[in-house]
DNA sequence: TTCATTCTTGAGCATTCACTCAAATATTAT
DNA sequence: ATAATATTTGAGTGAATGCTCAAGAATGAA
């Protein structure tokens, strides 16, 4: 028959969604993918069609690599008690660890104005897709008796979404260094407050 | 002696700044200004020198009108009533208010990962300007005896841009358009709960 | 009016962009 | 081996990019 694909696809888009998260869609140009996915533009162009499939191709595989990590704690038996250490653990940068990134579906849609736009529209279902997840935590935390049964798990969710986004965005200023530990810590309290 | 140019230079930055806002710094061509300016090429390098002097002069123009517009606000007799309304109003879009645009700063820092480039490292700058101006208003709330007599400004301020930052984010997403209102009253609560 | 000085013009520069395609190469079934 | 079929190659496409500069137009001082 013929012959098959000599690069591993799904190692192709992990390092094509690194360098898009990194430099962002128009931040990349194709000479920086050839070389990132030591691919000449042929390969490229025959696997994903443009380089805008690629971006949308790698855009999923952010959003599911943030659903991964997120699920088993959700779905644990102190939801809030994750929540708070999510937050918690993005505040301890520098110390080792790589330095935090902000999120790719935000760079995305900030990158996009035009609100029809493929990537757009993508990242922002992506968006409201991880709100849900946050919500889902919070109902699950309703469920557990962590909070109150009158809270609004919706609306929890949505502050918990916003609040990471601000805190991820923070931890971009390259002068911030100490005061993200602070900061996340004054998340996470205001998450553990809502504990009954 | 010479001729005088035959624009005004102010009027043409808070054209620039507008384009620029919207469509941020890679995406924005050199075609796009020539129209919204009409100017040619050669009068724009003429009087800025380059698209990134020009940009710079557009985020130092941002600034100066986010100072001009808080200012007052900060300095009144209740800092801590004006934050808490500045966030409600951020939560009033659609209903014939302009649709609320993600802070310039933000998206210049997102959009230039080169944390050495002049213009991320001139929002940056404009950023923790912008921290001081929050501090400095709980500073304030403080001293008029507002908030407990033990609380953090600089902390209150910098978890107050975060929230601020979170928010308008999230009122980037087409989708939200009742939720923004909710997220925002929520912020707004926050702030309000400082109050002794 | 004259002239010096500055601003404006816009064709066009080199470069980079995303992308194409015909030829070369590799793989598998027979 | 051979044929059939796929992938890989990389020079090259037209268009768009940021930017330049020589020529022309407008202004103000003398």
């Amino acid at each position: 028959m013929a012959r098959k694909a000599g690069f591993d696809r799904n190692e192709i888009v992990t390092r094509a969604r690194d360098l898009f998260w990194r430099k962002g869609f128009q931040g990349t140009s194709l000479k920086d993918l050839e070389e990132v996915l030591g691919l000449k533009p042929g390969s490229i162009y025959a696997a994903f069609g443009s380089k805008e499939a690629l971006f949308l191709e790698a855009l999923d595989l952010y959003a599911q690599s943030g659903r991964d990590s997120l699920l088993p704690g959700i779905e644990s038996g102190s939801p809030l008690t994750f929540l708070a250490g999510y937050v918690r653990a993005m505040g301890r940068t520098g110390e080792g660890n790589p330095p935090a990134r902000a999120c790719m579906l935000v760079k995305t849609v900030l990158e996009h104005p035009d609100t029809t736009s493929p990537a757009r529209l993508r990242a922002e279902q992506l968006m409201a897709d991880m709100e849900a997840l946050f919500t889902r935590a919070f109902v699950r935390a309703r469920e557990q008796g962590e909070i109150a049964a009158g809270a609004d798990p919706a609306r929890l969710g949505r502050k918990f979404q916003s609040d990471v986004t601000g805190l991820r965005i923070f931890a971009q200023r390259s002068d911030a260094a100490g005061e993200i530990a602070e900061l996340a810590e004054d998340l996470a309290l205001s998450v553990e407050a809502l504990r009954v």
